[in-house]
DNA sequence: ATAAACCTTCGACAATAGTTGAAGGTCAAG
DNA sequence: CTTGACCTTCAACTATTGTCGAAGGTTTAT
């Protein structure tokens, strides 16, 4: 499979992808005899967790650390752990942010919607 | 109130704090007679307001939209209302997005965690 | 054989969200 | 009256996450 077609099932960019390998985030893929990246399918459901976990505010570094590279190379596997259960504990933070924010909003809401309220 | 004294309380920089004035995320607060910022205590509160929000993935463009700065003035109150709603739809689908991202970390972990998994 | 649509690398540019530094004004303490 | 801690503006710099264009090679179709 060739950049451009992973670029098109996946919706991210052919110079994204290429961002991501020279920064790391994928595996650098075998090449065609021109030269051509090849990619295997697996490459796909890699990227999408990637656009996925960006969508999310992670930011490249972050995905870099809890989606790691080649899992049966030199990381040590409790490090990995830590760096899970770290981002866990980020993610439940961050629910909980989430809510005290939508409580916000519905606050917000009400009032504007409230014809007694002076706001506007 | 003077800026440092803002920044110190609400842990946020002098600098940023300028920075959102400019960008017009806060009110350019009124001048002492040496021109130094005079703030109101209300603006630590929208400045702790704005970090959270920030800590949440929200963009400034996104806050400047949905913490309108002079809720007494120009904006259309059913604007007002169609943005909060429409942030509020955002961040039911970040809720939603987040619990997917949590049920991945877990699975991800117990693999992790299981001796007889192959995994690093 | 030539055009269109791919692919390659590399370097410049962009938006976001600041930080840092220069050059200078103000204020309180010693 | 000088020192240090603030404050002012403005411009330049940083990091992140890309996008775009140039200059060139490859593949496919006509």
């Amino acid at each position: 499979m060739k950049i451009g077609q992973l670029a098109e099932v996946t919706g991210v960019s052919a110079s994204s992808i290429r961002f991501y390998e020279k920064h790391g985030l994928i595996p650098p893929p075998r090449r065609e005899e021109n030269g051509y990246r090849d990619y295997p399918e697996a490459m796909i459901s890699r990227i999408r967790t990637i656009a996925m976990s960006k969508s999310l505010g992670f930011s490249l570094s972050e995905i870099r650390r809890f989606l790691p590279i080649d899992p049966g190379d030199r990381i040590a596997r409790p490090d990995v752990i830590a760096n899970l259960n770290q981002k866990l504990t980020d993610v439940d933070q961050k629910m909980r942010d989430l809510r005290e924010i939508r409580r916000k909003l519905v606050e917000m809401i009400d009032y504007m919607n409230d014809p007694n309220s002076n706001a506007c």
